[in-house]
DNA sequence: TCTGGGGTCCTAGGACCC
DNA sequence: TCTGGGGTCCTAGGACCC
């Protein structure tokens, strides 16, 4: 029995989310940024053929976009989110087995797909997710996860191919090897490209050819699964259930920059609840939780400040009732006068499943009333959105919010949006 | 003036224990 | 004077991913 697994990716995800509901759009440069419209984060093809970088700075390409026209969207994370369930709901017609990878990723097994022509099966995705949801996408198949990532990657790029790919061939495999730079692997970041590239290590060809003891040494284990992966040995298996998460961290960076604690006490307070309500979502309790608080890490004239505070709490909680306050006590501890600060946030640990948390002795058990208001708030907000209740706290100057000028409508989730309103 | 927000895992080294 | 060896836990730092 072989693996097979075919790895589907939305082509510039957030740029064709946006024109799927403005077509007009379509052949036209665009990019979406990060939040508080700050960088370029997904760039149209038209984009790319004007030069636009990945992470480019907004304030960097100001004159390209007005000189090639350029359409600049705030990212709407309601509308991809929404957007991406679709596209999983599609390809979940074509095997039981899907991993969601990312927002704008997933892989399929199509092992024991015995008497399928896997060459038209990936044909019938490619075509049929751009029909159903308007996003088109590149598809790679291959007998390991690594070698269907390359696969796709080559599925893009290349003409002939014109967004699939299936390599299987040992021929093809090897030729798709050579014609891969070493930065592109799965795996392979920029630190270890440029410390392989000193050892004459140039295209992923050359890593398979390394022995194992070299990989292990200079990329440790981790590197070494990316390789046996490439030279086709399956060492990563189809993850369908995401395990939940060790770490959550809720933060933003301010629209402007704030210097009164005030106003940063309704940003802090603001993420607390959110993260708890991340950490409920997903079941869980946190055993601590960090909160920070930093000024612009690129400010020349202004005086840089980065501090963070952990408090480790008596049992485990998921409660607003407990981390807010300790995060808002923690937040004043770190607050210094005279900064001009940028970003602050809170980050959960020592997360474990809500239903083994054991009652601390010593507490008064507020755990089952704490645990009852929650999933009243929780209710309102899922029905209502997170505007709807708030603690006093959190405030209504909303100083802090991020900057998206160029926000588009959540088109297909809009009725929560009219609510929301009210 | 203006530079995102999430996550994961591994390794090395120190503290501490028997 | 001799002053081992093995284990665990924790943390910081460094790498990676989207």
């Amino acid at each position: 029995m072989t693996s097979l697994f075919a790895l589907v990716d939305c082509n510039n995800f957030y740029a064709s989310c946006e024109r799927v509901f403005q077509p007009q759009l379509n052949g036209k440069p665009i990019v979406v940024l990060s939040n508080n419209d700050g960088c370029v984060i997904a760039r149209s093809n038209e984009a790319k053929a004007c030069g636009i970088q990945m992470g480019a700075p907004l304030f960097e390409i100001k004159d390209a976009i007005a000189f090639h026209g350029i359409h600049v969207f705030s990212s709407n994370y309601e509308l991809y989110g929404d957007m991406s369930r679709r596209v999983v709901l599609v390809l979940s017609e074509y095997s039981p087995h899907v991993e969601v990878y990312s927002i704008d990723e997933s892989f399929l097994d199509l092992g024991n797909f015995l008497d399928v022509d896997i060459e038209k099966y990936a044909r019938a995705i490619w075509e049929r997710v751009p029909r159903a949801t308007g996003i088109p996408v590149a598809v790679g198949v291959a007998r390991t996860k690594t070698l269907a990532k390359l696969a796709n990657r080559v599925a893009k790029k290349s003409k002939k191919a014109n967004g699939m790919l299936v390599l299987t061939d040992p021929k093809h495999i090897e030729a798709a090897l050579k014609a891969t730079e070493i930065g592109d692997v799965w795996g392979i970041g920029r630190r270890y490209a440029r410390k392989l590239s000193q050892f004459g290590v140039n295209t992923a060809y050359d890593l398979t050819r390394q022995t194992d003891s070299f990989i292990k040494k200079h990329l440790t284990i981790l590197g070494l699964r990316t390789v046996k992966e490439l030279r086709g040995e399956p060492c990563l298996d189809l993850e369908t259930m995401p395990p939940a998460k060790q770490n959550i961290c809720t933060s933003r960076s301010f629209g402007e920059a704030l210097t009164e604690l005030s106003d940063i006490e309704e940003a802090l307070s603001t993420h607390a609840v959110r993260c708890a309500f991340k950490l409920r979502k997903q079941k869980s309790c946190a055993m601590a939780f960090t909160v920070f608080l930093e000024t612009s890490r690129f400010g020349q004239d202004s005086q840089m400040y980065f501090n963070s505070r952990t408090v480790r709490l008596d049992s485990p909680s998921s409660s607003e009732l407990v981390i807010l306050p300790a995060a808002l006590e923690a937040l004043r501890v770190i607050f210094r006068e005279g900064f001009r600060y940028k970003k602050t946030g809170v980050i959960v640990s020592g997360i474990c499943p809500a239903n083994q948390v054991q009652q601390s002795l010593f507490e008064p058990d507020t755990r089952q009333r704490d645990s009852n208001l929650m999933k009243t708030l929780d209710g309102l907000r899922e029905r209502y959105g997170f505007k709807s209740v708030f603690y006093g706290v959190q405030g209504t100057s909303g100083k802090w919010q991020m900057q998206n000028s160029n926000l588009s409508p959540c088109y297909t989730t809009k009725l929560k949006d009219l609510l929301k309103a009210n």
